[in-house]
DNA sequence: AATCGACCCTGCTCGC
DNA sequence: TGCGAGCAGGGTCGAT
């Protein structure tokens, strides 16, 4: 669900509202959600309960919490589904929009995987299908002397950290045998690209998801990452893109960018450039969007 | 090593 | 009204 322009909202979000805080009190309500902590749930509370969050940082899709703890973090990942709400601890997020975030009698939010207790208030995260997960894990230094969780080491930079190198990653795409689309999605390449942007950022170069990156001109590649990058700012700027109340900020609000989409989820619909019918294409348990048009699909020839 | 399909979940919408 | 099929913004794993 969420990709980076989603993710930075949620960091910020977290920023604000829980960096500074101890966590008093840990809940996990789904085992699930903490499959990526080593150790199982009951290690997962007792790892971070006490515990002084001193900051949050992201990277592609993945987030994490710092802690007064040397080189420990609290890592997050959204999933298709996850949110991070923060309410008053009596009071959890929801319960003021009856219909939308429904409460459980045990007055909890519907979905709620796991619970941190702060001095004045919950963080609760969400999940509704259980694709997202928290997990107490060791910060080590990548290549470029960042301090990551360990997890993350196999992601590689996204496009708003200051070593991304754009010319680097399409030249590591172009000696790929595979199609374009999958390696835009390929978070050990670039991180925080996910399937709607990946298609906007096609669209915008006017690239076939389907073409072969080694059969690409390196200009093509880099035309396509400039877009990526591009439709990425001006989403996050806009707050995001929100369909519906799955994605949403710590506060509950939601983004505006969905407005700006020009094939994601346009099936039928004319391309805003030629008005040519947008096709909706199954890829790999999902789906593209693309204008046959002005992306014309790879021939014969190539 | 690289590539690709299957799989992990819940809930909603659509067509029959 | 009921029910199955298909779909949803994610990553990971195993087989080739």
């Amino acid at each position: 669900m969420p990709e980076l322009p989603e993710v930075e909202v949620v960091r910020r979000g977290l920023a604000a509202h829980v960096v500074g805080r101890r966590i008093s009190q840990v809940e996990v309500l789904h085992p699930r959600v903490v499959r990526r902590h080593d150790r199982g749930s009951a290690d997962f509370v007792g790892a971070l309960t006490g515990l002084r969050l001193t900051g949050a940082a992201r990277r592609g899709k993945f987030l994490w919490l710092g802690t007064d703890r040397e080189g420990v973090a609290l890592a997050a990942h959204l999933g298709m589904s996850g949110q991070f709400r923060v309410g008053p601890p009596q009071d959890p997020p929801g319960a003021s929009r009856p219909g939308v975030h429904e409460r459980a009698a045990t007055s909890r939010p519907r979905h709620a995987r796991a619970r941190f207790g702060l001095p004045d208030e919950d963080l609760w995260f969400i999940d509704q299908r259980t694709f997202g997960w928290a997990a107490v894990r060791p910060l080590v230094l990548d290549p470029h002397d960042v301090a990551v969780p360990d997890l993350v080491l196999s992601v590689a930079p996204d496009p708003t950290e200051a070593h991304f190198d754009l010319g680097h990653v399409a030249e590591q795409m172009r000696r790929r045998r595979t199609e374009i689309k999958r390696l835009l999605l390929d978070q050990c390449l670039v991180s925080g690209i996910g399937n709607i942007y990946a298609d906007e950022a096609l669209w915008h170069a006017g690239v076939h998801p389907q073409r072969r990156a080694d059969l690409l001109a390196t200009r093509s590649v880099e035309d396509v990452l400039e877009a990526a990058v591009a439709v990425m700012a001006a989403s996050l700027a806009a707050g995001g893109t929100s369909f519906d109340d799955l994605y949403v900020h710590v506060n509950g609000s939601s983004g505006y960018y969905a407005r700006d989409l020009n094939v994601y989820g346009r099936e039928g619909l004319p391309c805003p450039r030629c008005s040519a019918d947008i096709v909706r294409q199954r890829f790999t348990n999902r789906s593209s969007h693309f204008c046959p048009a002005c992306q014309p699909a790879p021939g014969a020839t190539d």
